[in-house]
DNA sequence: AGTGCTACCTGGAAGC
DNA sequence: TGCTTCCAGGTAGCAC
């Protein structure tokens, strides 16, 4: 499940291997994959053609190729997307939904099985460098230009829940079920806390625990992609080693070896500790 | 305006 | 063994 660490390992892939090629061919395998070019794929493939990649960008998770006319090649990994780059003519992998073969005797494939992901020509925004569809998306916490102050005055200005409010890619972006779940266990914090009732200084704590996470989890990510091969798959890396609470129903805190308990949250799974991390006494909306 | 809910999708795991 | 059901979750769009 890719978050802002894993798809950071695939942009600098990108800026390795795609930028400066020119794409020579444009196939696509599964029109779902460019439902959000809303002109169409013939139209997708028209824009792509010819055209050549000058930098690899992010902002949260989504990344895009600026590319020689001023247009962008704007990519959302979903939550099994993969952007790999293999040799022309080598197999096709089983969920391949779009083929960029490129100047150099590569391809940049598309792969993505649950279809969650998609791929976009897109125009500037608000601001030249950023996509007109990434214009709403926050500023992650990795950005230079993030003020950390300004976050935590935005959160604490929120009426919702902590967890809920750092899923939104609005108010911060990059963060999803895995690092929430992991700051928020660091904070001891209940991701039910209201956002309200948080001190600066927690907030500010918070703020840090997801920034730690997230370069740590970049400094395992970005070992697993080598040569070629651009990989993002959820399940390697940093998934095997240093999460204290996501996906440990049942096993001990390790700070207080209470069993970590599994709740459901927003249509999904939220783990903490029952000990560590106190639910509100009684919901924020009572 | 701001918050919250749900559809979208596939395949592996779990249940019977 | 083979079928059915559950579950994973990021985002847009819509309801309230």
């Amino acid at each position: 499940m890719p978050e802002l660490p894993e798809v950071e390992v695939v942009r600098r892939g990108l800026a390795a291997h795609a930028v400066g090629r020119t794409v020579a061919g444009v196939e696509v395998l599964h029109p779902r994959a460019v439902r959000r070019h809303t002109p169409g794929p013939a139209d997708f493939a028209a824009r792509l053609e010819g055209r050549t990649p000058t930098a690899a960008l992010r902002r949260g998770k989504y990344m895009w190729l600026a590319l020689d006319d001023g247009s962008m090649l704007l990519a959302h990994l979903g939550m099994s997307g993969q952007m790999l780059v293999q040799p022309q003519g080598k197999p096709d992998e089983k969920h391949l939904r779009v083929r960029l073969p490129l100047s150099d005797g590569n391809e940049l494939r598309f792969v993505d099985q649950r279809t969650f992901g998609h791929l976009m020509v897109d125009v500037p925004g608000e601001r030249a460098d950023v996509p007109a569809s990434v214009d709403h998306i926050a500023l992650d916490p990795l950005d230079a230009e993030f003020v950390p102050e300004a976050f935590v005055r935005a959160l604490r200005a929120r009426d919702t829940e902590v967890k809920r409010a750092l899923l939104d890619q609005s108010l911060i972006s990059g963060v999803g079920n895995i690092y929430a779940d992991e700051a928020l266990w660091r904070s001891g914090l209940h991701g039910r806390r209201g956002t309200r009732g948080l001190t600066r200084a927690q907030a500010t704590e918070l703020l840090g625990h997801v920034r730690d996470v997230m370069t740590e989890a970049l400094a395992v990510g970005g070992t697993t992609f080598d040569g070629l091969y651009v990989n993002v798959n959820g399940e390697s890396g940093y998934f095997a080693r240093g999460l204290n609470a996501y996906g440990r129903e049942d096993r001990p805190c390790g700070r207080c070896a209470s069993p970590i308990v599994r709740e459901s949250f927003m249509n999904r799974s939220s783990f903490s500790c029952p000990s560590c991390q106190r639910p509100p006494r009684r919901s924020r909306t009572a």
